[in-house]
DNA sequence: ATTGAAAATGAAAGTTAATATCATTTAGCC
DNA sequence: GGCTAAATGATATTAACTTTCATTTTCAAT
């Protein structure tokens, strides 16, 4: 899904909730759906302001939180006090490995461990539907 | 490893650090150890409180930033606001799994899963130390 | 056992991020 | 264009975490 499709369920979202556009929340949006990082609210209350200095921190605030309750960005914390909100990758699901000491965030995917996971979930009777996988560690500026 | 052994594990990281110990320390510590929840700060203070309670927040603070600090506690955070300290269980490291209907959590553990981290890590020039992963789906009585 | 330096404590203050409030502005239906 | 509900932006409040500081305690060296 890419950034004008996301803006197009949004837009649904917003007329069956009964709410109204307005120029600052679909900025915001598009903003955050173009991005491609974890970004937290100052982020992308910074990127905004570039193009559209009068819009405050609280509308940003707002804007993220809807889009989390209507699943475009999800809402993550990787233990730095932040939270960040995640763009739904293009490339589908991915994990996460985060510097415990500057907080870089880099992303993999490994087939092999999925599987494994799912063998592991079987064996206790699980069906696996989604999971979670962070990796904690030193980037290679930090070790 | 038992609340004893972490109680001894302790003892020797503080003298490696030069450190002094204390009896509200030691209480602290030993009340996490015979924790088995994942349990925050307040809720720690408020045990620590019933036999001792003078006993102040910035102690259990610190407390758990020591243990944090030398691997005898993982800090996590769920998504609610509050960080929550995990006791290390007595049979190593594990994994979770969760039933997404029933809540439901088994535990695992699979070495191979944890060496394909480590190599996804390497890759990207990172050094793992630490990690989380938690499976979502159905157990065997809700699939 | 006494002493002195370094560390720990507890209370309180400071910080930071998240959330709520409120007066004003704006969107969108009539 | 006018009306009503929602949105905005500035600010205030809250909650959790972290630091500060005066006092107390530990412990190693007498």
């Amino acid at each position: 899904m890419d950034a004008v499709n996301k803006m197009e369920v949004l837009k649904s979202y917003l007329e069956t909730k009964g709410l109204k556009s307005t120029a600052q929340r679909d900025y915001i949006a598009d903003t955050f759906f173009k991005s491609n990082t974890h970004i937290s609210l100052d982020e992308l209350l910074k990127k905004v302001k570039r193009k559209t200095p009068n819009i405050g921190y609280a509308t940003v605030y707002r804007t993220m939180k809807l889009l989390t309750e209507c699943g475009l960005a999800i809402a993550r914390q990787f233990g730095d006090g932040q939270t960040r909100y995640e763009n739904l990758p293009q490339g589908g699901h991915h994990d996460h490995i985060i510097c415990i000491k500057c907080s870089k965030i880099a992303e993999f995917h490994n087939q092999k461990i999925e599987q494994l996971q799912m063998e592991a979930a079987k064996k206790l009777g699980f069906t696996v539907v989604n999971h979670k996988l962070e990796l904690y560690g030193y980037c290679s500026e930090c070790s």
